[in-house]
DNA sequence: CTGCAATTGAGACTCTGTCTCAACTAGTGC
DNA sequence: GCACTAGTTGAGACAGAGTCTCAATTGCAG
């Protein structure tokens, strides 16, 4: 469903609110993000710009995705180890992740119970939350039944290797 | 309390059952990291080996990192947006942060509740965790306090600023 | 005490992200 | 519609975190 149209807009009444103008560099890349589906990285995003023979350059993505994040319409989330990714937001869906060790997948989840909860402890230490980022990392239910190896050292060069996969 | 000596012996543990060895650098390291409190970073570490006139190199410092974090004396943290943290582990005492994106304060805070909901969540995924991590971001009673700034396009530029005294 | 595998340091390198500045536009006001 | 100007862009230099290489060194098993 390529309706990135909406969120062009949205991106633009956030633009004005500020001051600044809509290029086409900028709904180009919006309509890259939204018409692409889960999490992206920035290098990524200048790599499939290339591909469509847009042309944009590192710093206009880098400056682009800041104002996203800013607008709202797009979240900064830690994903593997390493540098940052980037996911669109539909609507106000706030979702964490599980991220398998092994080989790197990434599932998304909701939970209100657990959304709550942490408001619960917010307000206990008197903290004004604007935001959360949590990560679960483990083993995810196909790689676990596929390496079944029990013992301590094996299990450490699995977290090893585990973490290189996730680097891509 | 400068006992550093227990996670030295519990490394060399590891070490030899990695089939590697403790070197002068690798607990000269260690001693350092548990005779300080809380988060600390890798170039941080260099410099402080420095300022004590012990002379060791920055690839050795991220070679011992990697090595503490496998045995599971030391914990990478996500705290600010950027590079990564560091934590000691004293014993198997896990928490998590709420981070103050105007002051850069890093609160701790554990909750079992929240913890033995995620693991519910992991459950009904069947996923096997080994791991999480958990960052509220946000504004401290503090903070809060100092500068009650209600309307929007100050809200933004807040936030702004927050996040250039977090890469500090 | 010896041999050798593991480790170290120095510095080159990579990668992500930021900054600068001259050239270029969006869009406001006329 | 046109001109003006503040905001934007691209190219490439730059910065900082982290990794890699390789020759020299060292821990430690035998």
């Amino acid at each position: 469903m390529p309706t990135a149209e909406r969120e062009i807009s949205r991106f633009q009444v956030f633009l004005q609110q500020q001051g600044l103008k809509l290029t086409s560099e900028r709904s180009a890349l919006l309509r890259e993000i939204f018409e692409t589906h889960y999490h992206f990285e920035a290098d990524e995003l200048l790599f499939r710009m290339k591909e469509k023979n847009v042309k944009i350059s590192r710093a206009t993505i880098y400056r682009t995705l800041e104002l996203l994040v800013k607008s709202g319409l797009v979240r900064r989330v830690h994903l593997g180890e390493d540098h940052y990714h980037y996911e669109h937001v539909r609507r106000d869906s706030h979702h964490d992740h599980l991220i398998c060790t092994t080989c790197g997948a990434v599932i998304e989840f909701h939970d209100p119970v657990l959304e709550a909860r942490q408001l619960e402890i917010c307000a206990k230490k008197r903290f004004t939350a604007t935001f959360h980022n949590l990560q679960i990392l483990g083993v995810c239910d196909a790689c676990r039944r596929k390496g079944e190896q029990p013992d301590a050292p094996d299990r450490v060069k699995m977290i090893q290797v585990g973490a290189l996969n996730l680097r891509k």
